[in-house]
DNA sequence: TATGAATGAGGCTTCATTCAT
DNA sequence: TATGAATGAAGCCTCATTCAT
């Protein structure tokens, strides 16, 4: 088998393990027996156990950014439609393998020292373009006013939130019924307006 | 010292740990040395590793339950009144004891199986019951018409990311902002209303 | 098995392996295996194997000093019995203890870097009170004149390569001649005098 | 490359991995890249790292012995120039070459026990060489009386000594007045005559 | 009830060596 | 003759848990 070849193939299996079993469940063993192959192919590839986890995390960065394309502005009807798609597409990633989510929700702490900050890293990284999406939103018009990056970390909660309910098996919404809910909810909120509820 | 005091002062050093270095990174060993005790004496009030972190957690979720209220149905006003004070003594209780949203936070998975299920029932309770309240503030008129679940999901998540945020050290904006614009945000939502945006 | 006793008992086995193997030829396995220990309990006396030939080259070093005993100045001949004492007193111990000498002559380098500078400074440390002790010979009119380094350096030398011989089987003289003959060396040379040669 | 260049190459480049790692801490892989060849290349040539040892050693024995050329026995005054053109020649080729000495001094156990037995050889073809030519320049009314044997293993201690002194990096003095120094130390010795002392 | 020495399974990592291409 | 991917034995170290005192 080819260098890379073999590479992808440990990744891959590395990613299911991890995902199966977490960060500190999942040993090399795991992995290896996985992929057919004996321990010092192991070391052949990746320096150490972390080394694997890093490469792995930032190859599920990379899926989560390849989902998603960047808005082209035009008519707000137009970036509507675009921000869908990319929902769409975020989602059905997600679903499809759900390895992705498993990882990333799995540690925000306690994995290792550089993991972790390059997990936290990535979250922020997340609500920083989330935060200037929606300033561009604003200035279509599409959103409304309110500081952003506080409006970036209701999304990304959520979204997190709902992820971690299905994968925990406790049975939230199907997406489709909840994506309408949260529409909903983005539109007009959830309290009756106080003004209003007298009337 | 009295069997139960040793309990709970072994109780208390092991939330700190735990809370400082996670379920993996914490060992017995911090636990005693914090504690003062032998091993040995460890062992006598706790089976293993994982029945100390049960515990711990059991602990939490008591603590959070009970920085909580039943609401009292009776005027608007007055749930609305119970409301915030229910938020006000839990995130005071929060901010008071960094070390229950840390451990709470911060692993969904890869603990151990047992502890994970007891998390995940936590925060299925923490869904049930906020979904229930929710449905109660609609019959109120307090709530707006739509699935409590969901309604349910979203706000948990968005106080999750908040505090995943703070704990991460990705500066959020402060607690009382926060509050203002999500406030804001449940009131009348964040999306332009599409059929007033031709307007 | 007292703390005390263990850890001695430890040091023990590891001096008797590492004189047989030489550092990298020692595994934990040998030192355990002769101490009848597990694994861990040795780990719970040292916290790893070049802390372990740390403790043994300290012990070695403490062995070297307490065989000799400082020189209390008084006449030539005193000090002449005092030497000829210390010189026994090590001889002695490197006879019946023949670890210390294959020990302290295996390796000079390439043991681990912490080992190597403690051996280092050990021998240099030698070298200093070699020099000193000589200085004061000078002044007692028992040392003839000369770079006191020097003669320190040429004086460890020869023992160290006298037992360097003695352990590699090459069958030196036995010591006694060995010691007569260096005698005779230390007080009249081995050169024919150039200028007395032509007489 | 022809094949008896290939192997010069790597036998080089091992001698300089073995300088500077020692052969514990010198591994095929640094040998391999210094050479910039493959793997299975080096297995070409040398059966296994302690073949590819062996052969280094031989080498520099080699290289010891061609820096010093048997003494033809003529006037006393002649030999003792070519001793000294000896001495020269060695320590030229030992200070331009440093990989040489350091090889021979780092390890004189716990290599491999081929290879300790090859040095052990070594240094007893030295003290045999050594001393045959004490008995000849005893002979020639050069050297004293005394036990030959006993006299080439101080000489080699004295100079295997100065030279781990000096790549240990403890300073000791400059060659030329270190040689200046044991010159009169060969010639009359260090010792004050005990009969002559009361004089 | 407390102690702390002892345990050993389990995991990580290295590196000399082999072998099919 | 050269390549370099693959191997696996061997070694180090950790830590939850036990048990005799």
């Amino acid at each position: 088998m080819s260098r890379p070849d073999r590479r992808k193939q440990l990744l891959l299996c590395a990613r299911r393990v991890f995902a199966k079993e977490g960060y500190h469940g999942a040993s090399i063993d795991d992995v290896i027996r996985k992929a057919g192959v004996a321990r010092g192919t192991f070391y052949n590839y990746f320096d150490n156990k972390r080394a694997l986890f890093q490469n792995v995390l930032e190859e599920l960065f990379e899926q989560i950014w390849t989902s998603v394309t960047p808005i082209e502005t035009g008519s707000a009807e137009g970036v509507r439609a675009q921000i869908v798609a990319n929902f769409v597409s975020l989602f059905t990633m997600l679903e499809n393998d759900p390895d992705v989510p498993r990882i990333l929700l799995a540690g925000s702490t306690g994995l290792d020292p550089v993991a972790d900050r390059a997990l936290g890293r990535f979250y922020q990284d997340c609500r920083t373009r989330l935060s200037k999406a929606l300033a561009r939103g604003q200035d279509l018009g599409i959103v409304g006013p309110g500081d952003t990056t506080a409006l970036a970390i209701c999304i990304m909660g959520i979204l997190k939130e709902y992820w971690s309910q299905l994968l925990l098996g406790s049975k939230p919404p199907a997406l489709a019924k909840f994506l309408t809910e949260i529409h909903r909810f983005f539109e007009s909120g959830w309290l009756q307006n106080e003004a209003a509820s007298p009337r």
